[in-house]
RNA sequence: GUGGGCGUAGCUCAGGUGGUAGAGCGCCAGAUUGUGGCUCUGGUGGCCGCGGGUUCAAGUCCCGUCGCUCACCCCA
């Protein structure tokens, strides 16, 4: 019999590496709780209409990447691809917009896209992220940029850079699409085939191509920043205003548009060093647009960003920033079989009742290879609990990091190991 | 979807020109008959990804296939 794989682009993550996770996890709740966000969590699937609409169907996401399957009464189910569109779904679904005006959510969760895998892109990868839903103004925009800032910084992060663009309302990308195909008509026989089949579909796409010619072509294009209405205008000077204030570095980028259809007005990446080829961090914006486009009334304004937890940790790496695993063992009861092994067993249900984590024997192997369980256990201290000693009511104790071994009364264990923890 | 690289022990990897497998680490045991880490000694462990072909003989050559990996497109 064939041993079962894993599925392509998917990983285990086992304790050396859950231990780094939930080292990062803590961290993003922590600073999460410090700027007033809520997690939210939505389910894992959706209809695929949420993201075929939500995030627009020309998108590489909706039109080749997405896990989509009929379900038993035939409906068409996707795998999330990001959640940006589910959390505003879940908004407007559960009204909590009647509830209060401004509604801070984050998540940290699993994503699904069926691309082929490579450094830095999984088929299930995990974010974590923040949804600002409600205020138009700037500074909702700005507080979610210090609020990534802040988790990179706060887990020691360096080596990384932010870039910012607007992309301006429905009015300013009018305008602006109007120039840029101007700009390029006469250039379109020397562009390759994905930009000349975007120059009818989603010509501010082009601006992403990486392609040498389109590169050079491009170099001279004209910048959206010159076609922004005065209100998208006015509103990334104050962006930019506020992050000076705040003493963060930042470039414009002016050949930043994302990938995703429903941003408006404020489009930002966070840039890492040394991941390889793909090496956004995270990226977000303004997408005042999605929540009309996914069925809601009324315009919802919000802002956000979706953050990589893979990449972050290759980021990490890079800089070794990432703890070792601690096992967090306070003791490791060694026994002689037969009733000392009983015994051992429920002296071990007594001290973690009292909040001490014990490892005891389970393999029935001798004393020397129990020591060495102990001691690559990472315990802290090795019981030695024989005949005599259930008999006498005392057993020896050995600290492992000291090396040093005493006898001590059973009725003491408990402090005794307690004590050792300030 | 496309292109490059790679599949040999639990892990990392050696194995000119074909002669049916090796190291380091790990694991187990002993030196120390009730004491870990260090040291020494010994041991366990491999349909050499899978299928076919050439050959007296294939880990090695040829064909196919699967998997992993990096990259392109794009994204986290």
């Amino acid at each position: 019999m064939k041993r079962i794989k894993r599925i392509k682009g998917t990983q285990d993550i086992l304790p050396e590496t859950s231990f780094k996770w939930q080292y990062i996890e803590n961290t993003v709740r922590k600073i999460m709780v410090r700027y007033g966000y809520h997690e939210i969590r939505t389910p894992m699937f959706e209809m695929t209409e949420l993201f075929a609409r939500g995030i627009g169907q020309l998108t590489d996401i909706v039109s080749k990447e997405m896990y989509t399957f009929t379900d038993r009464s035939k409906k068409s189910i996707t795998l999330r691809p990001e959640c940006t569109a589910p959390v505003m779904r879940a908004y407007l679904e559960n009204n909590l917009g009647e509830a209060r005006p401004v509604q801070k959510l984050y998540y940290i969760s699993p994503m699904f896209r069926q691309e082929n895998p490579q450094a830095g892109r999984l088929r299930q990868f995990h974010q974590f992220g923040v949804e600002c839903i409600g205020p138009s103004a700037p500074e909702a925009d700005v507080e979610t940029i210090l609020l990534g800032l802040d988790i990179y910084q706060e887990l020691g992060l360096t080596n990384f850079t932010v870039k910012i663009n607007s992309v301006g309302d429905a009015e300013s990308r009018i305008n602006y699409k109007a120039r840029l195909k101007e700009f390029l008509e006469p250039h379109l026989t020397r562009m390759c085939h994905t930009c000349q089949e975007r120059y009818d579909s989603n010509p501010m796409r082009i601006l992403d191509c990486k392609n040498e010619s389109c590169n050079s072509i491009l170099s001279d294009a004209p910048q959206i920043i010159d076609s922004l209405t005065t209100d998208a205008r006015e509103h990334f000077n104050k962006v930019l205003s506020l992050l000076d204030q705040n003493e963060v570095e930042y470039q414009i980028d002016h050949r930043l548009v994302r990938g995703l259809d429903y941003y408006t007005f404020t489009a930002y990446e966070f840039i890492g060093g040394g991941l390889g080829a793909q090496n956004a961090l995270g990226g977000g914006g303004r997408y005042d647009l999605l929540a009309e486009e996914i069925g809601s009334k009324k315009q919802t304004c919000a802002v956000g960003f979706a953050a990589g937890i893979e990449r972050l940790i290759m980021a990490m790496e890079e800089e070794n920033l990432l703890p070792q695993i601690n096992s967090g063992i306070d003791v490791f009861i060694a026994t002689f079989g037969g009733e000392t092994q009983d015994a051992g067993f429920k002296l071990a249900r007594t001290l973690r009742k009292n909040d001490i984590s014990v490892h005891t024997e389970l393999m029935g192997r001798s004393l020397k290879a129990q020591m060495r369980e102990a001691n690559r256990s990472g315990a802290r201290f090795a019981l030695i609990l024989g005949e005599e000693e259930i008999k006498t009511g005392r057993a020896a104790l050995k600290d492992l990091l000291q090396s040093e071994q005493k006898e001590i009364a059973l009725s003491d264990l408990v402090d005794e190991i307690l004590k050792t923890r300030e």
